[in-house]
DNA sequence: CAATAGATCATCT
DNA sequence: GATGATCTATTGC
């Protein structure tokens, strides 16, 4: 696999990122995750916002943890849950403004040796990602995103996010729907669209 | 099935 | 010192 006619696509470039966090998490759907060798394609994503989305860590404002939420996007955050788990987010917006995409569920593509990618902690842990990617940049380097060359059309359901206390009603969570390989299907659906492939 | 408890620690108050 | 964008095992119906 090469980096420009890869199998897996073409590496998403920043101008990707670089937009509203709400359309970077729907696009982000049906695109393959890779790192290494590992790779996995994206079903399920939930986007948290700025200032406004108390739900969001960028919510208490710029400290140590959050500075990467407010610098550059096409980057990666990642941070430790429960004192166990480790979840990764892909930073949007411009630069200054805060925004990032959960990943919340893969759909196993390849090296992940029966590891099931599905929920944030879990595949993490399959793809073998943690706090050292943290700030690290996914437009090159070993953990990249791709998108493939003829991406599927699929229908994208939204809900409400998940394991939140606050805002709990907005609708910011996307999957693929009909994919068996997201986190929890039984949530009450807020809408059921179409991507624009 | 659904509901609950426990593990475990970086971050912020 | 409390909290939390989780997961697993266990209990209870």
């Amino acid at each position: 696999m090469r980096s420009s006619g890869g199998s897996w696509g073409r590496i998403l470039g920043r101008s990707f990122y670089a937009r509203p966090t709400v359309e970077v998490a729907r696009d982000l759907l049906g695109c393959y995750l890779v790192h290494g060798t590992r790779a996995g394609r994206i079903v399920e994503t939930e986007a948290y916002l700025g200032l406004e989305d108390r739900a969001a860590h960028a919510s208490r404002g710029l400290t140590p943890r959050t500075g990467v939420l407010f610098g550059p996007p096409g980057h990666a955050y990642v941070y430790l849950i429960y004192g166990m788990y480790e979840c990764l987010n892909l930073v949007a917006e411009p630069a200054g403004t805060p925004g990032c995409v959960l990943i919340r569920a893969l759909e196993p593509v390849a090296g992940l040796d029966g590891e099931r990618p599905v929920g944030p902690g879990r595949l993490t842990r399959a793809m073998g990602i943690s706090r050292r990617h943290n700030g690290a940049d996914v437009t090159q380097g070993d953990l990249v995103v791709r998108r493939p060359p003829h991406p599927e059309r699929v229908r994208i359901v939204t809900t409400p996010r998940i394991g939140i206390t606050h805002c709990s009603d907005w609708p910011l969570r996307f999957f693929v729907d009909g994919s068996r390989f997201v986190s929890r299907v039984s949530t009450r659906i807020a809408e059921i669209s179409r991507n624009a492939e």
